[in-house]
RNA sequence: GGCGGCAUAGCCAAGUGGUAAGGCCGAGGACUGCAAAUCCUCUACCACCGGUUCGAAUCCGGUUGCCGCCUCCA
């Protein structure tokens, strides 16, 4: 059994094959820190911490590297206009990022590199360029010369002469081509700036990736990937500066996700509709958030709206509430009989047909299909009369770390009830027992109003949190 | 202009040669004191026009519409 993904590179769906037995080494390009992350930003963190779980789930150790771009033009402007230093914007950004991605369950990377912490070995990679004729410095700038890269162009599938067509030199740039980009930049008066043998600068936008890849990961990686508005010329100016270094390919596998509209349309700030991660938590549950964007596969794009979430919402309780049905049955069931073993069966044909799936190029929309799978089938469980303990063990198992692979969590911390709230259930018991629906119903709506919500069953009544 | 993507039920969304997964919403039924949860039942001329094929949502050609990249961007 293995692992298609689909590569941009050849645009097509390929068997994964890792550099190393067993080990998966994956770069994603993280973001430039300079305000909070909108929703746009959190569905490559969404997506590739969902790839990088399924590599685990399946025996992978994964080396995961997300970079934070820690100094850049845009930091600079925003510096400039927040009357602060880059780096303490910088600070505050990423810790923002780490808990808005948190909130996702996005785990934390191996490698969480930053620009400003390989200066060095930027500068390096940089001056490798210029000694091999790939780069040349040009009045305290370094520029990359890119007619030097024979295969430049072939992850956007585009030659040289058509993107020179739409190529442009920014006023005081020195290049030799419009095409060159550029890889260092020198530093106006008060510009934050490292010394180089060039000028006192910083990195151009590119470089930083290659840089760390390089030095974290290695010359050859197994996955890059990132945004598809980065596939160009973000990407293809990696592959470019990196294989011109290293002499090696530089990423066996590229993948890209799709964009996020905002109720059908662009997010952009002319039309003000940008949607921060920070601000939709407060709204959502952020788990909904996530199961959400996992339904549509991670190439397509996606629609964002109100509307939707609500149904998002709707469809994981269905799978939450179908574990908390098994729950509430583990104590009246008994041991294992005959026919139990065919549910387990069933089980573990679920658990390979969410593989197959996900072995797909991460399809986690037909992932999640299996998951309802499981959940009606569970629930039909429950109808029958006699449930054994084991075979309902197994279904909250299924549920529970199949949905973990998806970074989806099912089970709620338990907290206890309050004396007095226990006291208000018994006390509704007692009155149903004397048909006084009256007294029963308005305890019931009392308690709803507490976000309590009681449902009776014929195994008794049961709660949970609204 | 170059490169690419998309068009499937009221909504969302899989499916890439054998006569349409799943979810949300809605309708009816069962269960319930009433609810809730759950179960059962019901809802698709797969954008349009040609072609290939025994057979196409799926392949090929064309048409229409929408979108992305080519400039900072996830």
């Amino acid at each position: 059994m293995s692992i298609k993904i689909y590569n941009t590179l050849t645009r097509q769906k390929e068997t994964f094959q890792p550099i190393e037995e067993g080990k998966v080494k994956m770069y994603v390009c993280g973001p430039t820190v300079y305000n909070y992350i909108h929703i746009g930003n959190a569905r490559p963190a969404i997506v590739f911490d969902t790839v990088r779980r399924y590599f685990e789930y399946q025996g992978y150790e994964v080396e995961y590297a997300l970079n934070f771009t820690d100094v850049d033009d845009k930091l600079i402007k925003a510096a400039n206009e927040m009357n602060e230093e880059v780096p303490d914007i910088a600070e505050r950004f990423i810790k923002a990022y780490k808990e808005d991605v948190g909130a996702f369950g996005i785990r934390e990377a191996v490698h969480h590199p930053r620009v400003t912490e390989n200066m060095d070995e930027i500068i390096e990679f940089i001056q490798t360029l210029v000694d091999k004729g790939h780069a040349y410095e040009s009045g305290g700038d370094v520029y990359f010369r890119t007619r030097s890269f024979d295969s430049y162009g072939k992850l956007s599938h585009q030659s040289i002469d058509e993107l020179r067509s739409g190529a442009r030199i920014e006023v005081g740039e020195k290049k030799e081509d419009p095409i060159d980009f550029t890889l260092w930049k020198s530093a106006k008066d008060n510009e934050i700036s490292w010394e180089s043998p060039w000028s006192k600068g910083r990195p151009g936008w590119h470089i930083e990736c290659s840089a760390m890849a390089k030095k974290y990961l290695g010359d050859t990686i197994d996955i890059h990937a990132g945004g598809q508005d980065l596939t160009f010329p973000h990407h293809e100016n990696e592959i470019a500066q990196s294989e011109a270094c290293n002499d090696k390919t530089f990423a066996n596998y590229w993948m890209h996700n799709g964009y996020i509209n905002i109720e059908n349309e662009k997010m952009s700030k002319s039309l003000g509709n940008f949607v921060l991660v920070n601000d939709i938590i407060k709204q959502h549950d952020p788990q909904v958030i996530r199961f959400f964007m996992l339904t549509v596969h991670y190439r397509h794009p996606i629609n964002f709206s109100e509307a939707l979430l609500q149904g998002a919402k709707s469809s994981l309780e269905r799978i939450k509430n179908a574990h908390q049905n098994l729950e509430h049955r583990k104590q009246s069931s008994t041991n294992l009989n005959g026919k139990d073993e065919e549910w387990l069966t069933k089980l573990e044909e679920f658990k390979q047909r969410f593989m197959d799936e996900m072995n797909d190029d991460f399809n986690t929309a037909n992932a999640i299909s299996v998951l309802f799978d499981i959940t009606k089938e569970a629930n039909v469980y429950l109808q029958s009369s006699h449930t054994s303990q084991e075979v309902i063990e197994a279904f909250q198992k299924a549920i529970v770390d199949l949905a973990g692979v998806l970074g989806v969590q099912i089970e709620e911390a338990d907290e206890l009830l309050d004396d007095e709230i226990d006291a208000l259930i018994q006390e509704r018991i007692d009155a149903r027992k004397n048909r006084d629906f009256q007294r029963a119903d308005e305890i019931r709506d009392n308690l709803k109003e507490r976000n309590i919500i009681l449902e009776d069953t014929p195994q008794g009544t049961r709660w949970k949190r609204g």
